[in-house]
DNA sequence: TAAGTAAGCGAGACCGCTGA
DNA sequence: TCAGCGGTCTCGCTTACTTA
């Protein structure tokens, strides 16, 4: 996802940015109901069969570039030291994912991975439906006569400046969610697969001076089984996820995706750009590495300087494979419909006519789950950051004037 | 045969023009 | 100034082709 001035706000259709501010969390609904369509079926045209089908979470991380400021907890919850500088840090503590050492933090190589992310997980598809035809026996080219591999994908900008994708993969029939998936596509072959195929899929580009750079996944590549149960709990016994936390999670890495405090909320026009940029030092570096790689002709097919404000990863913030779920599309014409037969039924009333409404029902209070209850707390959290962040900037020109 | 690459297609984003 | 529209561009998915 990217902002650009004077473009056309994809959720309210106004001309300001691309999601702006007001719609930024509308947006973020969106995206967790298309995942959660894909996850729990039932919506139109995804039967709720799914339940029924593989379906694994997987998260695949951004290699390291460089020693970074960490928190970490040990299995009992007591807090360790850094692993970078041997303090220990509080997580709010801006300093956590800067470099230990920026001099010697591989800039070059993050930004070309970030870059590269999106090329890296087409290649890991490709090699995922390799991975599971040689667990079946069969040909390549014969994996679609008998499942398809379906999958919605969220990117997670973590503190260091790099992208984490989550997906919720699954193995559907040849014909997508409504066809069952044959007998030998267990678990257990997803899993293998998926493992296999990400500790395999590489990408060599090349440094500046020459020198050859592999971008690969991070060691950390984690899995978890999904469960169907509707239970709140986080983690099954076998380590599964059920879809109810799952969902939690969707929506969480939703409304942050759609945040900005991790990039620029505009593309970078100038070199002043990014001296006035309101960013931190580390990611002022990711940008300005970006920006400096995007003037070199042997990168200018990555259109860098183009995404530097995204330092660097050109890719979008949800993407899906086609038969995986309901798309945007259809969610925004869903609503378009909601409000024109609302305007509609509106429009029968006279408008001298009172409308007195004396007949009230309790329905409920609260939310009906975790995932609405985590994605509204995200955007309450985002709400108050922007306030806050507002004030600070209201007090800063004040103090200037 | 496995692995890498390219092409076609669809979806979404961007941008400029026009008119109210 | 803003909304609407349409063309263009970018990226991802899928499939087919090429190469070792």
């Amino acid at each position: 996802m990217s902002h650009a001035e004077g473009a056309v706000c994809v959720a309210c259709g106004n001309r300001r940015e691309s999601v702006c501010p007001t719609c930024a969390d509308r947006y973020a609904a969106d995206a967790f109901h298309l995942i959660r369509a894909g996850l729990a079926g039932g919506s139109k045209g995804i039967p709720t069969s799914v339940t029924d089908k593989p379906r694994a979470f997987v998260t695949l991380t951004a290699p390291s570039f460089g020693a970074v400021h960490n928190v970490r907890t040990s299995r009992r919850g007591r807090s360790m030291p850094c692993t970078g500088c041997g303090q220990y840090h509080h997580p709010a503590n801006p300093i956590i994912g800067t470099p230990v050492d920026p001099h010697t933090y591989d800039y070059v190589g993050a930004v070309l991975w970030q870059a590269h992310a999106g090329q890296l997980w087409a290649r890991f598809t490709q090699r995922l439906r390799r991975e599971l035809a040689k667990a079946a026996g069969i040909r390549v080219r014969e994996v679609g006569e008998y499942l398809r591999l379906s999958y919605g994908k969220v990117a997670e900008y973590q503190r260091r400046g790099l992208v984490h994708f989550h997906a919720v993969i699954r193995l559907d029939g040849p014909d997508g969610p409504a066809d069952p998936t044959p007998g030998w596509a267990t678990l257990d072959v997803l899993d293998a697969a998926i493992r296999a195929a990400a500790a395999s899929v590489t990408i060599t580009t090349h440094r500046p001076d020459g020198q050859a750079l592999d971008l690969a996944w991070g060691e950390q590549v984690d899995i978890r089984r999904v469960n169907p149960t509707t239970v709140q709990r986080v983690e099954g016994p076998d380590g599964s996820i059920s879809e109810a936390a799952l969902a939690g999670y969707v929506a969480k890495y939703a409304t942050k995706g759609t945040g900005k405090s991790e990039a620029a909320d505009r593309p970078i026009r100038s070199q002043e750009d990014i001296d006035y940029l309101d960013v931190s030092d580390h990611h002022r570096r990711i940008i300005q590495t970006a920006w400096d790689l995007g003037s070199l002709d042997n990168y200018a097919d990555l259109n860098l300087r183009r995404w530097a404000h995204m330092l660097g990863f050109r890719g979008h913030f949800l993407t899906k494979s086609r038969r995986y779920s309901v798309t945007f599309g259809q969610l925004r014409a869903a609503r378009r419909t909601w409000r024109l037969a609302t305007n509609l039924a509106a429009a029968e009333l006279d408008p001298n006519d009172v409308l007195v409404i004396n007949d009230w029902r309790f329905d409920g209070v609260g939310y009906t789950n975790e995932a609405e209850r985590e994605l509204a707390a995200a955007i309450a959290t985002r709400i108050r950051q922007h306030r806050a962040l507002k004030h600070r900037k209201d007090n800063d020109h004040a103090q200037a004037a």
